[in-house]
DNA sequence: TGTACATCAGTGAACGCGCGTTCACTGATGTAC
DNA sequence: TGTACATCAGTGAACGCGCGTTCACTGATGTAC
């Protein structure tokens, strides 16, 4: 066979792009409103198929957007791995971490907004997957802190007490983030949670665990 | 006339009683989706109307949620006024605030679950409303903290930041409690929370504004 | 390499249903005299 | 107090539309020989 330079997609190729455009389009359609509030066939319109086609790819709008959770929280993972890299360098850890968030919820817009609005007004099975992943992001983040406090003063249930914290404080800041548009309207929450950070390290730094 | 001591409604009684109806019956509705995803012919089916009758109360499903933001902050601004007063009683200001809010959470389970999901997945008009209020108990929270704090040590930006991280928290838990129904897990819920608090306030206690 | 058959992503018609909104209406309540 | 008229919350039929899901299908791609 002659080499033509461009290879035509095989089936399975074909059939994966599909499902992309599917995973996209969903998160397009429902960027202001919610997974509940969308159809199949306007997922289907926006990809450019017809509706029963939908079904080559997922049972259900509900079992679409399990998908984009799991989605969703690798590009999360990646902001913590990046926020944990960024805690190692000898810059201040506070800038370090904000500036890691910012970054990556304008790098994914798309998926932090899914989190935000999924978990608490996605389908029941969708929020309890995204509590699930979030527990996750916090006990990985409690494993972490160890590491840099030391478990002789902090306990292990205060490190995930703190964990907890951080991760509210994140989920917070990054709601804010995506509800403005308007770049001195985020300088200002970048801002004020970089204070807020500082002076919960104030008492990070000075607690001390009880027994 | 003989008073039969059952006096027959007016009709602006009976109007109040049906506009009653339907804002109770969206509450339940949307209980466990977003109003983006709650039907017009829905809302009157629970009330016990026909479709039409819808009209006399509100435009649009839209315009009954404003209604419904309203009355959601009222029981909001409740809450803080029951905070406040614990905060001047001599208990725990950690323990009277995490009681109040509790408390206030398990009366209006309606209304902080309304709050807690239109925020993020309501239509647009819905969030601006709701962000909007949230600013003001901010703003409120602050002058409120001013009094505590004394605004030599502290500004009144520094103040905002603080009040803004408190809602954040306070937030997150009536979300948390909201998201479970096990008495135990509830607890631990709230029980973190109590140490969160204990760790901010150990910062709160040591921070100076700068300039 | 060529042929015959299998697979399967996507098609298109059809279904019964709930949607928001229009319209002319009914009949109890309210008001003016 | 009685009468005549106005108001208006709620009714019910009707509309065109988008919904999820079924089904038999098409035709390009893949595979076995």
């Amino acid at each position: 066979m002659i080499e033509t330079g461009t290879e035509p997609e095989s089936r399975a190729e074909r059939k994966l792009r599909t499902r992309r455009a599917i995973l996209d389009a969903t998160l397009e359609l429902c960027a202001d409103s919610s997974l509940t509030a969308l159809s199949l066939r306007q997922v289907a319109k926006q990809v450019g198929i017809v509706p029963t086609a939908f079904y080559r790819h997922f049972d259900s709008i509900e079992s679409l957007g399990l998908a984009l959770v799991e989605e969703s929280f690798d590009s999360l993972r990646d902001l913590f791995r990046d926020v944990r890299r960024n805690a190692r360098a000898d810059q201040d850890i506070v800038d370090g971490s904000i500036d890691a968030l910012v970054d990556h919820v304008h790098r994914r817009r798309d998926h932090f907004g899914f989190i935000a609005r999924e978990r608490v007004a996605g389908p029941r099975s969708v929020r309890e997957a995204i509590h699930r992943e979030i527990e996750l992001c916090e006990r990985e983040l409690a494993t972490d802190l160890a590491l840099m406090t030391g478990t002789d003063i902090w306990t292990a249930k205060d490190l995930h007490v703190l964990s907890s914290l951080f991760v509210t404080v994140l989920v917070a800041t990054a709601e804010q983030i995506l509800s403005t548009t308007r770049p001195e309207q985020e300088a200002q929450i970048v801002a004020t949670v970089r204070t807020q950070l500082r002076m919960l390290l104030v008492g990070v730094y000075q607690w001390r665990s009880e027994g």
